[in-house]
RNA sequence: GGCCCCAUCGUCUAGCGGUUAGGACACCGGCCUCUCACGUCGGUAACACGGGUUCAAUUCCCGUUGGGGUCGCCA
């Protein structure tokens, strides 16, 4: 039985970057029908706040990503919450120190610091190893301690990971790891191990970041006598000049990517081929990922975010109703209306008229700047487009163009465009010299839908009443 | 510097000994066209380098170079 995690730390939002640690971790419990956990690793009292679990649960659901065991949803190797399970890190560190495993170490921070700093005056370049000092003391003074693993002196930890395959670190580089503070919060690696353990967790997957932190953790699974679980470690994903993808290069939560109006399918989409193909398929639905996603073609190369891509494969989503239906974009859509101003709008309507910029929206903001004109009445105008389309003599021609328009029936795009082209041909006019005029009026824009849908999606009346009402001169200067 | 990892178009990638090295995004042209898009046709563009192994290397091995990760009582 696959059972996998994602274990964020909650000191902040939720990069995209764990986004895709998390996604992975999900599809590949989906497509084992396992089990995807969620754990919540705040041993960092100074940085992890409540506030961010809730933005990154709320990131999470926003994406789909559900989680079968873990905060709100409970499970049976609960609580998931780290600094909830701190008898548990007690009860196994005591454990290790009673087998003779790991052993108290009281020398004090201010101590190895200036053993760290003496060594670096000696040798810039040498790495601080804990010497050792405590490892065969016998004596147990009245004075606050961490737990240190005894780590082999010799060896090496070998392990085959999903996605790098063998990797061999030598025991020598290693050091007696602390395991818990002075105040009983497990470090990392500790805490993970034991949350794992006793999690039965089979698979970590997580970020090449953390590639480093694998042989410390697989000792510690065998000094508790424990099978360590499946690795597999992901390629970074790097910012476009190579450096660590933050904030100073653009967009990296996924507050922001769904502010900026994009699909939570296209985002989890665009992160699935980060790191990992399907042939030459680019665009997918979730179910096409979780039926598709394997080990075998995750990458070893770390990548860089790429974020026109990422906009076209939003785009792609907008436009093809497999990917997104119609219900879903006016449900998705509706939110970003209502930030501009237009309330209250039926549901309806909305979706009746998304047709009319499906192919050219590339998020659900360009969508509601798009449809604008269809709800705001009068459109908003744009004063060089009135300038350069809307003066006097124009006005005859949408004047004629209204007289058109007032006895069609039915009103449909197909009618629309066949009388308005009779009254073309009849007049001796092109399309051309009535459609900037025309499309001004109506939209208040240069650029817009075609006239015809446009026309239909107004309606009669107002249709009408845009074409007639313009003013004699632009407000323009 | 120690330890670990990586290397195909600008970017994401296909390739798993023999291919005109394919696709996507981006970019540049043409077509379509009432604007904007969409669509469509075409183009520029890559196997880091040096040794092996092999009848044959982008593919396997070694080295070089380059890049990345990590060296905390952070995660």
């Amino acid at each position: 039985m696959t059972r996998v995690r994602f274990a964020p730390s909650p000191t902040g939002y939720l990069h995209i970057g764990g986004v895709r640690t998390a996604l992975f971790n999900w599809l590949w419990a989906r497509r084992q029908k396992g089990t995807f956990i969620l754990r919540i690793e705040d041993t960092d009292q100074e940085r992890s706040t409540t506030e961010s679990v809730r933005v990154i649960l709320d990131s999470l659901k926003w994406l789909g990503l559900t989680w079968d065991e873990g905060p709100g949803v409970g499970g049976p190797h609960g609580p998931y919450t780290q600094m909830e399970r701190l008898a548990i890190y007690r009860e196994h560190s005591e454990r290790l120190i009673r087998d003779g495993k790991a052993y108290r170490c009281y020398c004090t921070r201010e101590e190895l610091e200036a053993q760290r700093q003496a060594l670096k005056a000696r040798d810039p370049k040498a790495t601080f190893k804990y010497p050792g000092t405590c490892r065969n003391r016998t004596d147990q003074p009245d004075l606050p301690f961490v737990v240190r693993l005894k780590v082999p002196e010799s060896g090496a930890v070998t392990y085959v990971d999903k996605v790098f395959g063998s990797v061999t670190t030598p025991n020598a580089a290693q050091q007696d790891f602390v395991c818990v503070r002075s105040d009983g919060v497990p470090l990392y690696n500790f805490g993970a191990v034991v949350d794992d353990m006793t999690m039965g967790v089979t698979l970590v997957a997580r970020g090449r970041d953390h590639m480093v932190n694998t042989p410390p953790q697989i000792m510690l699974y065998e000094a508790f006598g424990a099978r360590a679980p499946d690795f597999a470690h992901l390629p970074m994903m790097l910012a476009p000049n190579g450096e660590k993808l933050s904030k100073r290069h653009g967009a990296v939560s996924v507050g922001e990517y769904e502010k900026q109006g994009y699909s939570p399918n296209a985002v989890l989409n665009y992160l699935a081929r980060f790191g990992w193909s399907h042939g030459d398929q680019e665009v997918f639905s979730i179910d096409e990922l979780v039926a598709a996603f394997d080990w075998e073609h995750t990458n070893k190369a770390d990548g860089k975010f790429d974020a026109k891509k990422f906009l076209a494969i939003n785009h792609e989503h907008l436009k093809q109703p497999r990917l997104t239906g119609e219900d879903e974009y006016t449900e998705r859509l509706l939110p970003f209306l209502e930030a501009r101003g237009l309330g209250g709008l039926d549901r309806a309507r909305v979706k009746s008229v998304i047709p009319l910029i499906r192919e050219r929206a590339t998020t659900f903001v360009d969508a509601a700047d798009r449809l604008d004109f269809v709800f705001r009445d009068p459109p908003a105008m744009d004063v060089a487009a009135v300038t350069k389309f809307l003066g006097p003599q124009s006005a005859p021609v949408l004047q004629q163009l209204a007289d058109v328009l007032r006895p069609i029936e039915p009103w449909t795009v197909q009618e629309i465009e066949a009388r308005v082209q009779a009254w073309l041909v009849e007049k001796g006019l092109q399309i051309k010299d009535v459609a900037q005029p025309a499309r001004v009026a109506l939209t208040g824009r240069t650029a817009s839908p075609g006239l015809y849908e446009v026309i239909q999606a107004l309606g009669r009346d107002r249709a009408i009443a845009r074409l007639t009402s313009q003013p004699a001169s632009p407000t323009s200067p």
